[in-house]
RNA sequence: GUGAUUGUAGCUCAGCUGGUUAGAGCGCUGGUUUGUGGAUCCAGAGGUCGCCGGUUCGAACCCGGUCUUUCACCCCA
């Protein structure tokens, strides 16, 4: 006998978890269908060539591989064990968990061209898998809930999922939170700018952690990253800017101004900031950080991060818009926008923040109780006499003693129980129990019904 | 992937510098109550001390490995 245990990162869900899980999931969902998007779903493993490459190689790390079925090994050999894992890997395994859900989405978009209508707007919930390290909010499978369009450059898609968000955030009552935005082409027009073209990536790891670390800690790290003294001079008013939006942009487009990219990323999110204000919408919560930076290389355009404010857990959304991702699958010039939304980090932000509604773990109304054989006979007859009427309705299965069925419906929340004994069963009624206020009265089936309902 | 950290009853945790039969609270089971749950009181059941190996007369405690948890780095939802 071995003690069951659960692969690292990865979790049971029993029916409280479930039931909360379910709450921010239809939240999600039905913002989605409200802005005309379409459920698809793709396969859990898809081909390991169509995964690699999309991530950058720290993704392509956290890929989970499946071995190939039958005898694996057999393609693989002796001299391929000297040159190490990576000449092994491609012989041994052609399958890999998805590790998000826009590469697949990309891919189904690709082979499904000619029966698309374009702009194609679509959702998809399901679970992708990562190799990580575990840790809070950090898990090896975990869902997401994406939001694509794609064949449309429209800024108009951009200003829709800051608007999603919004409504998501307020339907799940969370108050306190930021959407980060910025754009890829501001990115590279600010290294442009300082004289480091095309080193936008390390810039911006380092700049993110000008709160965590200062300034002079990340003028260190882009030191060592190869960023000359005059490219970190050059940067300093930039990094010292605090500023309002409008004060941001309008310094933007004087630092970038040699940057005809970084001019027109700033053109963009001008662009989507005018649609909203057309659309007759504020700017709550909407932030532009210059410095958000997104891991995920195919991003060219806008990307958005959501943070909600005084708990543990990082972002809790993520996404932007990507030009040619559709490119490398053999479909050029397509481009989208999408984002996501982590569920399992959402839950563990509304459990931290303590707000999730009050809702019971059963969504059973009634249980019949009895004491006896012709008591219980009596229940079954009753029973699906309120199932019918569209009570949800149970009976306790085995003869026991009413109080453990009266624990029983104490302990799985059911908010009333009904008693079948001698009395009832003569007069043809039945004895509902309030199980919060106590309250007990005879009545016939369908005045129980009515109560009960 | 690098460096730390955690693991004792169903849950939350005690357990002294290694020393007999490893404890508490809550929960659980039964009774108190033969037509009634949530309260009181009484009784009871539950532990290969994560797992494997080593040191020792003796290990929950020390050492090594492994799994798991959490954290930082990296990266991300």
């Amino acid at each position: 006998m071995q003690k069951p245990s659960l692969p690292k990162g990865t979790r049971d869900f029993g029916p409280v978890q479930m039931a909360r899980r379910t709450y921010i999931l239809d939240t999600i969902k039905e913002t989605f269908q409200l802005f005309g998007y379409q459920q698809i779903e793709t396969p859990a493993m898809e081909n390991l060539n169509t995964l690699t490459g999309k991530y950058g190689d720290e993704g392509d790390q956290l890929l989970f591989k499946i071995l190939n079925s039958g005898d694996f090994i057999k393609d693989v050999k002796a001299d391929d064990l000297e040159k190490g894992s990576g000449a092994i890997l491609n012989k041994v395994s052609e399958k890999g968990l998805r590790y998000d859900l826009t590469v697949p989405f990309a891919r189904y978009v690709v082979m499904n061209r000619n029966e698309l209508t374009f702009p194609f707007k679509r959702y998809q919930i399901q679970p992708v898998w990562r190799a990580d390290r575990p840790q809070k909010g950090r898990y090896r499978e975990f869902y997401q809930c994406d939001a694509d369009v794609v064949g449309t450059d429209s800024l108009v898609c951009e200003a829709e999922i800051i608007l999603m968000i919004r409504r998501v955030f307020e339907k799940l009552s969370l108050k306190e939170y930021s959407i980060k935005i910025n754009n890829r082409k501001i990115l590279t027009g600010i290294a442009e700018a300082i004289g480091e073209a095309g080193k936008e990536g390390p810039l911006c790891v380092a700049i993110d952690k000008l709160d965590k670390i200062g300034w002079e800690k990340v003028k260190e790290e882009l030191t060592q990253r190869g960023f000359g003294a005059t490219s970190l001079e050059n940067l300093a008013p930039l990094v010292s800017l605090e500023s309002d939006l409008t004060g941001k942009l309008d310094f933007l487009k004087g630092f970038l101004k040699s940057s005809e990219t970084g001019l027109k990323g700033v053109g963009e999110l001008e662009e989507v900031f005018s649609i909203l204000e057309k659309m007759g919408v504020d700017l709550d919560h909407v932030d532009f950080d210059i410095m958000l930076a997104r891991g995920l290389s195919y991003y060219t355009g806008a990307i958005f991060e959501v943070k909600v404010h005084h708990v543990s857990i990082g972002s809790v959304s993520g996404g932007g818009r990507y030009d040619n991702l559709t490119g490398v699958f053999g479909l050029p010039g397509v481009s989208g926008v999408g984002f996501s939304f982590g569920v399992d980090r959402l839950y563990d932000v509304l459990d931290e923040l303590g707000i999730f509604p009050t809702e019971s773990h059963t969504s059973t109304r009634l249980l019949l109780t009895y004491f006896d054989q012709a008591g219980f006979g009596y229940a079954l007859s009753l029973l699906s006499q309120f199932r019918n009427a569209g009570v949800k309705t149970e009976i306790y299965p085995n003869q026991v003693k009413i109080q453990k069925q009266f624990d029983f419906a104490n302990k799985k929340g059911i908010p009333f129980v009904g008693v079948c004994g001698d009395e009832e069963m003569k007069a043809g009624v039945i004895s509902v129990k309030n199980m919060v206020s106590g309250e007990q009265m005879k009545m016939t089936v369908p005045e129980a019904v009515a109560i009960v309902g």
